[in-house]
Order: structure tokens, then C-alpha cells, then sequence
DNA sequence: GATTCGTGGCC
DNA sequence: TGGCCAAGAAT
């Protein structure tokens, strides 16, 4: 009888789910910098719209703990999206450098651009969003949602992982991408489009856990398939990953007497695009170990300073680290002598901050200097 | 659809 | 230690 009424529809969720998750929101959100708590904005208080713009691009791939400092030290440095528009590129990588996914930065400083120029700002629909550099279909939609109120379908690897266990989805992903952007669509409701986005995130995030998830917790528990039918931290499926290969290469620190050292920038596309780094061998994983000899800037007496390891998404490098002590000369074609002092401030992606303090302890270390220890 | 693109924390 | 994962986008 049970099963008789209800098989027109027999895998539609009930009608109910969003008010409790919005219920459990209310009472459990994450308080972060970047957010509007449920209570202020029932109160009628707007969410900044730049705000949640510069959050969701950097949130992208990246945990919240990172993204904090960061997004603090832009505010500071640039409360708007004028102010960002404003600001040379240069200081905006400078600013980006250590959280990674360097495009990300760089495509935020065109859009920047972009919208400054536009005269109602950005756009409040998720088609015009979704033209902008740097906004794919996930931040449209959460910036449509969580800024403007769209009920948008916000699908992020929180509301994927829900999702599947929600109803029991095991076909893997990304196979799995239309359908479960479907059902989420199915359970936005209407009066608060963001706030949901932000609980399926939040419950993503410190309940349905891809390890070991706090079932017991869940305000979703009744309506869960996934526990009536398995176990949910099998879920989701995912397809198999690509292995992560090896490489080396030769990383050369020249420091001159006065503790200048010698870097250059990268080319804009690609690996570390735009960021500074100290001159090296390619990476390619078919060189052998430091054979270095023809690949210094200039020749020199060239010592091995260390090896330091790092990992990028699709590659690990062991990158050998040689140091030189020269006295005054010209910079390279290409290169540039940087001040000790000025060091630190350069846009050095991590894996070239590792390689210069391997040569050159402390180098890379920010401190007070008399021109940020007065002002302000 | 498959690749490329960083980094840090966790178990 | 090494694999996994994090509010994905561009090509």
C-alpha cells in the first residue's frame, strides 16, 4: 500500500528535505568571513557581491583554511572590484602567490577589469556570470544564488558527494554529473536559493564526510538511500585517476655579494604562469639526475645546496638545488637581479620558495622593513 | 571527454 | 609514506 501510493513517483525525494537541511543551516552554519549568517540575512542585509565573487574563485579547489588569509589581505588590499581593477597585475600575482591554481589569478584580474566597466557591476543572472574569465558552471551558479538569490542548481564536489548518497546515485563520476545536477535542481527552493547552496555545502563539508561520515548527525538521515541500501562512504563512485609520474630537474640560485638573487618570470600560460622562480632545467622526467653542467644562467662555481620534493597535481618533481656566489654582473637576457630585502615579496610560487631557502636559509621569510613598518 | 593546472592537511 | 581530498575552469 505503502509502496502502491507512491510508485508514480518512486524515486522522487520528499517534498520536505530542503526545509530541514535549511533548519539544520539556521542552527549549525559555518561562520565564515566571507558570509552572510541565515539571521542577518532574513533581516534583509545584502551579501557584496564582489565578496562572493573573490571567495567562490579562490575557494576553487581550495580548503576554506587556506582561503581566509587570503581573502583578508585582498579585502584590505583591494575593497572592490575598482580598487582590484586598478591594481597592476603584478601586485595581484604577488598577492595570489602561494594558494595556487595560478590562472585562477590571473583570469580574476580580467574579470576585475571587465567588470568595473560594466555599470550596474556584475552580472545577476548565472548566463551573464558564467561568460565572465574564471567563472565556470559551478560559480555561476553559486554566485547567482548565494549574491542575487537565483534559485540556481549549485553543484560543487560537497553537493556531488550528498548528492549520490542522498539517492543512492552509483553511476560514477563524472558520468553521474547530469543526473545529480537534475535532482539538486529538484530540491532548491525557491525563497532561499543561497542559503541551501551554502547548508548543502556546509553539510558536505562537516557531516557527509567523504571519510567516515557523521550519519548520526545528519538532518538528512530519514530521506537517505544510501544507508538504507549500502554503505554511504562507498559513495560516490569515481572513476579510476591517472597516475601521478616523476620528474627531476636543476633549480640554479645565484646570489651576488650584496645578497641579491637572480630570477626571472615565468610565460603567462602554463605551469606557474606568471610567477617568479630562479633559473632552471626543464622538468622533463627524461633527464637524469643533475647532469647540470649546460644548464646554469652563466658559468660559475656552482655547489649543491640540496634536493627539495614537491608534488603538483600531475607530477611529483625532486628539483636539485645548486648555489652560486658571484660578484656584480649583468642579469641575463630575461633575468633580473632581485634585493635581498625584496625577495620575499615576489610573486614565488611555493616549490620556488623551497628551492631558494634550500640555498639561501631565511631568504624567502616576510619581515617588517621600513617601507610597510611606518605606514598604516 | 580527457588533460592541465598548486598546495597543504589528513590518515 | 603516499594517496586522497578541497566551494573547478580552461582547453
Amino acid at each position: 500500500m505503502a509502496t502502491a501510493s507512491r510508485s508514480i513517483i518512486a524515486d522522487a525525494a520528499p517534498p520536505d528535505v530542503a526545509a530541514r537541511l535549511l533548519a539544520w543551516y539556521d542552527a549549525h552554519h559555518r561562520d565564515l568571513p566571507w558570509r552572510v549568517p541565515p539571521a542577518e540575512l532574513k533581516r534583509g542585509v545584502r551579501p557584496d557581491p564582489y565578496h562572493v565573487w573573490l571567495s567562490e574563485i579562490m575557494l576553487q579547489q581550495t580548503t576554506v583554511e587556506a582561503v581566509k588569509p587570503y581573502f583578508r589581505d585582498f579585502l584590505a588590499k583591494w575593497p572592490d572590484v575598482q580598487a582590484l581593477a586598478a591594481a597592476p597585475a603584478e601586485d595581484v600575482m604577488r598577492a595570489w602567490a602561494g594558494l595556487g591554481y595560478y590562472s585562477r589569478a590571473r583570469n580574476l584580474k580580467a574579470c576585475a577589469n571587465l567588470v568595473a566597466t560594466l555599470p550596474d557591476g556584475f552580472p545577476d543572472t548565472e548566463d551573464g556570470l558564467r561568460a565572465l574569465p574564471g567563472i565556470g558552471a559551478y560559480t555561476a551558479a553559486a554566485i547567482a544564488a548565494i549574491a542575487f538569490g537565483r534559485p540556481a542548481a549549485v553543484v560543487d564536489g560537497n553537493v556531488e558527494r550528498v548528492t549520490a548518497r542522498l539517492f543512492d546515485i552509483r553511476t560514477p563520476l563524472p558520468e553521474a554529473k547530469p543526473e545529480i545536477r537534475e535532482r539538486v535542481a529538484e530540491l532548491v527552493p525557491a525563497d532561499r536559493p543561497g542559503d541551501f547552496a551554502q547548508a548543502m555545502m556546509d553539510l558536505g563539508a562537516t557531516i557527509c564526510t567523504p571519510k567516515r561520515p557523521r550519519c548520526m548527525l545528519c538532518p538528512l538521515r530519514a530521506d537517505c538511500r544510501a544507508i538504507l541500501s549500502g554503505d554511504p562512504e562507498l559513495l560516490p563512485l569515481k572513476a579510476p585517476k591517472a597516475d601521478r609520474p616523476k620528474r627531476r630537474g636543476v633549480a640554479y640560485v645565484a646570489v651576488r655579494a650584496d645578497g641579491a638573487v637572480l630570477m626571472r618570470t615565468r610565460p603567462e600560460k602554463g605551469l606557474l604562469g606568471g610567477m617568479t622562480e630562479v633559473p632552471s632545467s626543464g622538468w622533463d622526467g627524461g633527464r637524469a639526475a643533475p647532469n647540470g653542467r649546460d644548464d646554469p644562467p652563466f658559468p660559475a662555481d656552482w655547489r649543491r645546496a640540496g634536493t627539495i620534493a614537491h608534488v603538483f597535481t600531475h607530477f611529483s618533481l625532486d628539483l636539485d638545488v645548486f648555489r652560486a656566489d658571484v660578484g656584480p654582473a649583468e642579469a641575463p637576457p630575461g633575468h633580473r637581479w632581485v634585493a635581498a630585502r625584496d625577495v620575499a615579496g615576489e610573486a614565488l610560487p611555493t616549490v620556488m620558495k623551497k628551492a631558494i631557502e634550500a640555498a639561501i636559509p631565511g631568504a624567502t621569510r616576510k619581515q617588517r622593513t621600513t617601507a610597510n613598518r611606518g605606514t598604516i
